[in-house]
DNA sequence: GGCCAGGTGCGTA
DNA sequence: TACGCACCTGGC
């Protein structure tokens, strides 16, 4: 992808970690490039940024489009520190935390990706391995996103188009038998029967019960949905390295030690079980 | 060739 | 309710 990096910069202070951040499994759509600067797609922009000291900067983004969209998507207005003070209440927490994050700008955020991209991405997740999740996700959205500009960018399909496709347009994709997951979760959203917005306002329980009426959602792609998709930080999806990790770190222990900063300490647990997968 | 990869649905007891 | 097993595909 070539991003058109020219035009006003825009810089922040930093203040948590690129790589920390899109390297954790939570989001498939920002590759970090030969030159250190990450480029992808969000909300049908694109977008390059990369850090500069302890600065972060923002390529050809306006103050406005910062404002609009990127300062929400990086979740730049909650309180991270308050996890950390949580996390300092945990020695065994406090430690996976710090051996990722030595300092606070080096935090990792949850970013607020869009609901439909986020029960599409981890639907397809299931059953494999990063690399090709990427080149799936990738395929789905130049052969049905909506191209970007005049460049080489596409958005992440709407629900509306994708609900019109079969399991044989989605053949490009190579996603075998989670095509027809795709095409459920499509109909179920564009034809009204399950409504995002009132999901993101349920209480836990019933939001799970609710996106689970999607064919190939199970316990594990509600979870990872809620927490990316409607930024649900209770939500903690429990896949085969949590699993390893927990029994692990946790021996004995229930997610819900975690409380209300549950999901984000299950991504620092996830980057270090990862980090760590031999001794695991 | 067989196994595995950030799970889930379905059949069986 | 609680298992075991198949499942598309690609990489090793």
């Amino acid at each position: 992808m070539n991003a058109a990096c020219s035009g006003p910069d825009l810089r922040i202070r930093r203040t948590f970690s690129l790589e920390n951040t899109f390297d954790c499994g939570q989001c498939f759509r920002f590759e970090a490039g030969a030159d250190g600067k990450w480029r992808g797609v969000a909300f049908g922009r694109e977008l390059c940024l990369y850090e500069d000291a302890g600065d972060l900067v923002f390529e050809n983004v306006s103050e406005e489009e910062f404002r609009l969209v990127w300062a929400d998507y990086f979740d730049l207005d909650f309180d991270y520190d308050a996890f950390w003070e949580t996390a300092c209440g945990d020695e065994t927490l406090l430690r996976i935390v710090r051996a990722c994050a030595p300092e606070r700008e080096n935090a990792l955020h949850i970013l607020r990706q869009e609901p439909f991209e986020a029960i599409c991405s981890f639907l397809i997740s299931q059953n494999n391995n990063i690399p090709r999740i990427r080149r799936i996700i990738r395929a789905f959205c130049e052969n049905f996103g909506a191209r970007i500009g005049a460049g080489e960018a596409f958005a992440f399909p709407a629900a509306e188009k994708v609900a019109r496709l079969s399991e044989e347009d989605l053949a490009p994709l190579r996603c075998g038998y989670r095509a027809k997951y795709l095409i459920d979760a499509a109909r179920k959203i564009a034809g009204g029967e399950i409504v995002l917005p009132e999901i993101a306002a349920m209480e836990l329980p019933r939001a799970r019960e609710e996106l689970r009426k999607i064919l190939g959602v199970g316990p594990k792609v509600a979870d990872c949905a809620l927490l990316y998709g409607f930024h649900r930080m209770e939500a903690f999806p429990v896949d085969v390295w949590i699993r390893r990790a927990m029994a692990r770190f946790f021996p004995g222990r229930d997610p819900a030690c975690f409380g209300e900063y549950a999901g984000l300490s299950q991504q620092y647990l996830f980057a270090y079980a990862r980090s760590f997968a031999f001794s695991l």
